[in-house]
DNA sequence: CACCCTATGTTTACAATGTAAATATATACG
DNA sequence: CGTATATATTTACATTGTAAACATAGGGTG
């Protein structure tokens, strides 16, 4: 057999065949990098060595490719092995999915408009519905219960990136920002900020609402 | 003096003049009838009957059309005047914001990305942080309240917009896609589709996580 | 009223983007 | 090998946001 060439050789040996995971895995680099204005799918065919037009073979169109990206972050979520305790799973699931979503910023955006689950997601769903089934909740309340979740999930993620300050950052802006701003006309507002301004968040705001949302899940599980 | 031409002459007269508050109020009803992707600059100039960049004397550019509708509908959002009981506020405050963002289905993706905020988002934020300070939050504890509401708020919106399928037409889909789905792959996500075809959802999701949350912060208020 | 200055609207033009259609090439299989 | 099928390129076009130059109108001042 002659040798096969090695895949990373860039300049003038023939590059590897291109195949879905390879563009999808590569449009998620390119989205993470240089954030998802920068996928285009001529950035995207030059970042894999060809025309924009080689895509189309792997991917029906760019939808198509951000959906494949997205079921492609999804599996990066950690679905733990069962236990006696639900708070545990869910809670674990539910911080990995969110750790995602931050770690690809432009995941969060199509997360809540995908129409057609992929099936990373779908094995996401099932393990979260199970460990929520296997802890005894109702059909009623384990619906509930999951949406909720799902909805702080991707909620906070999206809030948080809406601000994509450092902390240090947001040190300057902001100083600068309340000088400019009429403090008392928005004054819990002003104070809101200042308060940011100061206060090293501790933690995170993530983890506060999510045992919010899981205490009372428990309590409305077995009302005392 | 000269009789004024009236606003709604279409066809000889010539048009009002334009104004800020015309061209972000026709986007916004522009977008709320033919979606988001429908609201391009020369449709809406169409809308107004101008030329479309006529619209940039009133507008910088359309990151601004957009945050000016925004900005729009956020005034929408009925702000409660004070009483006694912080809950009945904050959860009268939280449905409505949640209506507006169902009511306007561009506008929950502008939400969580809008960096400068105007001011109906100003006084809205105000509000609701007022709102919770007089009901005795501690700073901190206050903040992470703000937040995980929030997040619910646009959280919920953006799922419950995901899904864009009124109750018919989803359970004809939804019989139709239970039939070549994988149910044995994803059992408990099977189920839970299953539940939502037949199950008529009794009463809005939202108020059901933004009573849990509700419930925890008063809580973690008083600990008793 | 005439004048002109500024705010408003139009025309033309261009670059960026997704993608259809036709074409070329390479790979696999008989 | 030779041919059919999968893959890649070329060319082209419609749609979009918006820059730049030009046109106009309307109102305040002489």
């Amino acid at each position: 057999m002659p040798p096969v060439p090695t895949p990373n050789d860039s300049s003038t040996e023939r590059r590897t065949r291109l195949n879905r995971d390879r563009v999808l895995d590569a449009g998620a680099a390119l989205a993470d990098a240089e954030g998802i204005g920068a996928l285009t799918m001529r950035r995207l065919g030059k970042e894999l060595g060809v025309e924009a037009m080689a895509l189309y073979n792997h991917v029906h169109n760019k939808d198509d490719l951000l959906h494949g990206m997205l079921d492609r972050v999804a599996g990066e979520i950690e679905l733990p092995d069962s236990s006696p305790d639900w708070r545990d799973h869910v809670r674990r699931r539910a911080i990995s999915a969110h750790a995602v979503l931050m770690r690809h910023p432009w995941a969060a955006g199509l997360w809540t408009s995908s129409i057609n689950l992929g099936p990373a997601r779908m094995r996401y769903m099932d393990s979260a519905l199970r460990s929520l089934d296997e802890a005894g909740f109702p059909p009623d309340l384990l619906d509930r219960a999951f949406h909720t979740i799902e909805d702080h999930i991707v909620g906070h993620a999206l809030q948080a990136l809406g601000f994509p300050l450092d902390h240090d950052q947001m040190m300057e802006t902001g100083e600068e920002f309340l000088r400019t701003f009429p403090v008392d006309e928005y004054p819990d507002l002003a104070a809101h900020i200042r308060h940011h301004l100061q206060d090293d968040e501790d933690g995170d705001g993530f983890e506060f609402g999510l045992d919010l949302i899981l205490d009372g899940l428990e309590r409305r599980r077995s009302p005392s």
